[in-house]
DNA sequence: TATGAATAATTAACATATTAACTAAAGTGA
DNA sequence: TCACTTTAGTTAATATGTTAATTATTCATA
């Protein structure tokens, strides 16, 4: 695997390290992990969504969620409701007071990511979004579940 | 921060979503996590290597590369010894089942890497890799760790 | 309609990440 | 040499990731 800190997945790594600390600040200002940040941001735009959704566009594993729903519902942030349609689904939604935390989060962590994109030009970082979107286009052969799109 | 799930952040636990579990599935076969592979790899290019050092090319936070060396440890494929020079430094090291685990594991690796690299055209891979490499030189102003380079 | 397959969420067990605090050892200067 | 600071590794507390198994429903169909 030739240079191994230079491999794919040590570059990927490494990214996250340098670019995800200034963010982490922000949240952590406002009681909130990286990760229940996510769930946040993907309630915000959703009046209520199944718990099978928020993993997939949170990218958070379904066991892990459980978890981070529980505790942003402890702290008064967000809130489940079973489906009556179909038992099985749970819907997810923002309390009052989550949803109240969107103005005060987003002004902050739109200008970290504007400073972190104003530091590189332009044309690498489309050339880099390009080949992440290519790479994560690439479907694992080996493993069990199928792509969505397929 | 535009579509969320088309930001930089995303988009690289995106593809790390898409490339870690091919890898995965091989570690697991010799009963060996990503992360304890990650310092195999490292202990395999180096007779005894401090312990901080050890973190920083495995990209593995202190506090919780101590738990992977025990488990390793305890598992017979590394070690540790105290530097005689300097008493706080620690010397980790792979023990002869650690390194016979070289041969069998790597070229699982290298080919799995081989077909991850082949599904990509060679100039976007380049590209990638060299947006990465952009981005992770940017240093963080508000962290209190001066890069190493300063 | 009873029953086996499929689905959604959860639990369980273990490993790792994050942040702060702590201990032991070494360096520093009065 | 003593008090102060720094450094290396570790511990602690909490949150999350990874895999496999489980529970409750719903589906499909004989």
């Amino acid at each position: 695997m030739q240079e191994f800190s230079r491999s794919l997945p040590m570059m990927l790594y490494r990214t996250l390290d340098v670019v995800m600390p200034r963010f982490r600040r922000i949240f952590n200002e406002f009681g909130l992990t990286e990760t229940q940040w996510r769930v946040l941001r993907v309630l915000w735009q959703h009046e209520q969504i199944p718990f099978s959704e928020l993993a997939d566009l949170t990218l958070i594993p379904a066991p892990s969620l459980v978890g981070v729903v529980d505790r942003l519902t402890k702290n008064g942030l967000a809130g489940r409701r079973r489906s009556d349609a179909d038992r099985r689904i749970v819907f997810v939604h923002a309390t009052h007071r989550g949803q109240a935390l969107e103005s005060k989060v987003t002004p902050l962590v739109d200008k970290a990511y504007a400073e972190l994109r104003s530091s590189v030009d332009a044309k690498s970082w489309r050339a880099l979004l390009i080949g992440l979107e290519q790479i994560s286009a690439v479907d694992d052969e080996g493993s069990k579940k199928p792509a969505v799109n397929q």
